[in-house]
DNA sequence: GCCTAAGTGCTTTTT
DNA sequence: GCACTTAGGC
């Protein structure tokens, strides 16, 4: 194999076998290369087999493209490679011991919807007010609970007060749910096969024994339950390579500690650690800007970032009059530019996914062609869910969740007074909702499942989800309805046939329990598809990990990036500035970066002001590319702090008159005409001002 | 039980 | 601006 290609320090961390090594790689330093290298000469100079190596990636995305990178090196052995994001692994093992855990062999993932859905359900049932406490909430804390290996028992320890309370009981409630559903949960396939290691020291030291290799990509992004699951299993042998960087730390929101890897040095013995400092990918003019961001975060490691390539073009930063105008701006940029490179080395970021529609509907007017990376997922809508839910429940009749999505779906006539005497008798009875079906007296719905259930070991997937399709009358009533929208319902349930046949050509026959397990861990069919020629469209944090020759950063504004729910902790403003960090160094050469003076935010219009990180560039690697405002955004602040009180009198240059309502630190909400409403604003913006 | 109209609250980011 | 929930009439 050849590691020509290879730096001193990446060729030193590829031939670094034995005991913990830790590469810090600063972006663009080639760690992919490093990592997929060092796989590769493991393998291929027989210190482990395939099977013994566990490789760790935190996206399907970055998986992906790693086994691609691997294939390309040893061939058809990489397939062997226990190679997969946290989830997929935890997955693995809750398959191999599901009894151990008290499932049943068919146990359904839910998803974040259906999780937000039963803690709904719950509060219901324990008459707790959504107002008093939001199922958001609930679910937030649960989650991190779970993030942070704390299980229903540990956590009534440290509840404390009403609320604290109140979470516990529904935690517990929650729990007890989805055993006797048989199911659990994403956090769940992190921590459960951490309880299982901690109960039973056998299973835990096979997994030892097995996995003599371990990889962790991503290292400052580990959360609690990912770092102890690595932990566990690396403790035997120690040869454990984690590769990270942790200015691109951006899942803290998460449970993601990245002082992780900054004790990674104390959490192992006899560690090597190699810097990666040299940055391949982007012009010096880039690489410095992003140096002069991110050094504005105190907690980190001091790197020396350099590269050999080019000062390169000036980053680029344009104003636009609101959220239209900076759409039409990107697709003039990429229409001058599309003669020097292809249209797939062009992405367009935003901070959130609500910002995705507007630019997605500018580039269908223009007639360029995209692809929209996350965000709405297809497996998300409504008819496919009601699919799904069918699925699962042929798979798992106790998924009581699945159950009571499709029983009245389409409509049969069964309302909650039925479903709630459903549940009621099934609480008696201590059995599942489908069980008390199974007993009860014939009925429409029960007839379609035994049906299906008899069905679905003779039959193909895709003729299974046909049957489905055509028994329970779903189609049937989206062809009646007969609208834009049910047409495009049809056609998405049509497509879902494709996506089984494609399972089924790749892996022969599937089964249903392994389809389902399969899909849960996937957000988008379209993940896999990315060899379209258009331009990419993603949030920040999904492009972490990838690189491009253009990259557009939209929405560069205080209260969008960085985000207004960050604004008043300096962690989370950290965060969002390594957030920044990442989206300039994704780009290659070209770098865009757009605010608007006026935005469309909850269906009214808004300002905010130009993001504070744009000041924090060196003026010298910008151009302030037809902006007919002055660089220097201090200018449209007034430097000393304005002090307002609750029903002051205010002027704002485009909402007018307006009076105040409440106030927090930076922010003053204003009540303007009927025509503008209600908007918060920095209170020092000069736009702004008191009227006395 | 179903449908509609009015009412509400909401948007970070992912597996 | 939109998706989701709720109340009230049929």
């Amino acid at each position: 194999m050849d590691l020509s290609k290879l730096n001193d320090k990446q060729k030193e961390a590829v031939m670094h076998i034995d005991g913990p090594l830790l590469i810090l790689a600063g972006p663009g330093s080639g760690k992919t290369r490093v990592l997929t290298n060092k796989i590769a000469y493991l393998i291929e100079n027989n210190y482990a087999m395939p099977i013994q190596i566990l490789a760790i990636t935190f996206t399907n995305k970055a998986a992906k493209e790693m086994k691609d990178r691997v294939y390309k090196l040893v061939g058809k052995s990489a397939f062997d490679v226990q190679l997969s994001t946290f989830h997929s692994f935890g997955l693995r093992i809750l398959r191999e011991n599901y009894q151990e855990l008290g499932l049943n062999k068919t146990f359904t993932i839910i998803d974040e919807s259906d999780s937000l859905s039963l803690i709904k359900k719950i509060l219901k049932d324990l008459n707790i007010d959504e107002k008093m406490l939001s199922p958001k909430y609930v679910k937030n804390r649960i989650s991190s609970s779970k993030n942070s290996l704390i299980d229903v028992l540990e956590y009534s320890k440290y509840s404390k007060g009403d609320i604290e309370e109140k979470v516990y009981e529904i935690y517990k409630k929650y729990q007890e749910l989805l055993i006797k559903n048989s199911s659990v949960d994403f956090d769940d396939l992190l921590f459960m096969p951490v309880k299982l290691f901690r109960k039973n020291k056998q299973i835990l030291e096979a997994y030892q024994e097995l996995f003599k290799y371990i990889f962790i990509d991503e290292y400052q992004d580990t959360n609690e339950a990912q770092y102890v699951l690595a932990k566990m299993i690396a403790s035997k042998y120690q040869n454990i390579t984690v590769v990270g960087d942790e200015s691109q730390n951006v899942y803290s929101w998460r449970g993601a500690n990245y002082k992780n890897i900054l004790n990674f040095e104390k959490d192992y013995k006899n560690v090597t650690t190699i810097l990666l400092e040299q940055n391949y990918r982007s012009t010096k003019t880039i690489l410095n800007a992003a140096n002069d961001v991110i050094k504005n975060n105190k907690e980190r490691k001091e790197k020396n970032l350099w590269t050999n390539n080019d000062l390169g073009e000036k980053i680029k930063y344009i104003k636009a009059t609101d959220e239209k105008d900076e759409c039409r701006i990107v697709i003039e940029e990429i229409k001058k530019l599309n003669h020097k490179m292809e249209l797939k080395d062009m992405v367009v970021l935003y901070r959130t996914n609500a910002q995705a529609q507007i630019i997605e509907r500018t580039f269908l007017e223009n007639n360029i062609p995209y692809k929209i990376v996350g965000a709405y997922t297809y497996y998300s809508r409504k008819e496919i869910k009601d699919l799904l839910a069918y699925l699962k429940l042929i798979n798992n009749t106790k998924d009581d969740v699945s159950l009571i999505r499709c029983i009245n779906t389409p409509k049969r006539g069964i309302g909650k007074k039925t479903i709630e005497d459903l549940e009621l008798e099934a609480k008696r009875q201590n059995k599942s909702l489908f069980d008390v079906i199974k007993d009860g007296k014939e009925g429409t719905f029960k007839k379609i499942i035994e049906n299906l259930i008899k069905a679905k070991d003779n039959i193909s997937l895709t003729e299974l989800v046909d049957l489905i399709l055509t028994k329970t009358g779903m189609i049937d009533e989206y062809k009646k309805e007969n609208t834009i929208e049910s047409i495009s319902r049809v056609e998405n349930l049509n497509e879902f046939k494709s996506i089984t046949k494609e399972f089924e050509e790749e892996t022969g026959n599937i089964s249903l329990e392994d389809f389902l397990l399969e899909i849960s861990l996937v957000s988008d069919i379209n993940e896999n598809k990315s060899e379209i020629n258009g331009v990419s469209l993603m949030t920040l944090h999904s492009a972490k990990g990838l690189e491009f020759d253009l990259v557009f950063v939209m929405g560069l504004e205080d209260g969008i990036f960085p985000h207004i729910n960050s604004l008043d902790s300096l962690e989370e403003l950290e965060e969002e500035r390594r957030l920044f960090y990442v989206a300039i160094t994704r780009s290659k050469e070209y770098l865009y970066l757009l605010n608007a003076n006026t935005r469309l935010l909850f269906g009214s219009k808004t300002a905010n002001p130009p993001s504070r990180f744009i000041k924090e560039i060196d003026e010298k690697y910008i151009e302030k590319d037809n902006i007919k405002e002055e660089f220097n955004i201090e200018d449209s602040f007034y430097e000393d702090e304005v002090f307002y009180e609750i029903g002051d009198q205010v002027y704002h240059e485009t909402f007018k008159n307006g009076i105040v309502v409440s106030l927090d630190k930076d922010f003053v909400t204003i009540a303007f005409s009927r025509k503008y409403g209600i908007k918060k604003l920095m209170k020092n913006h000069k736009s702004l001002r008191k009227v006395w």
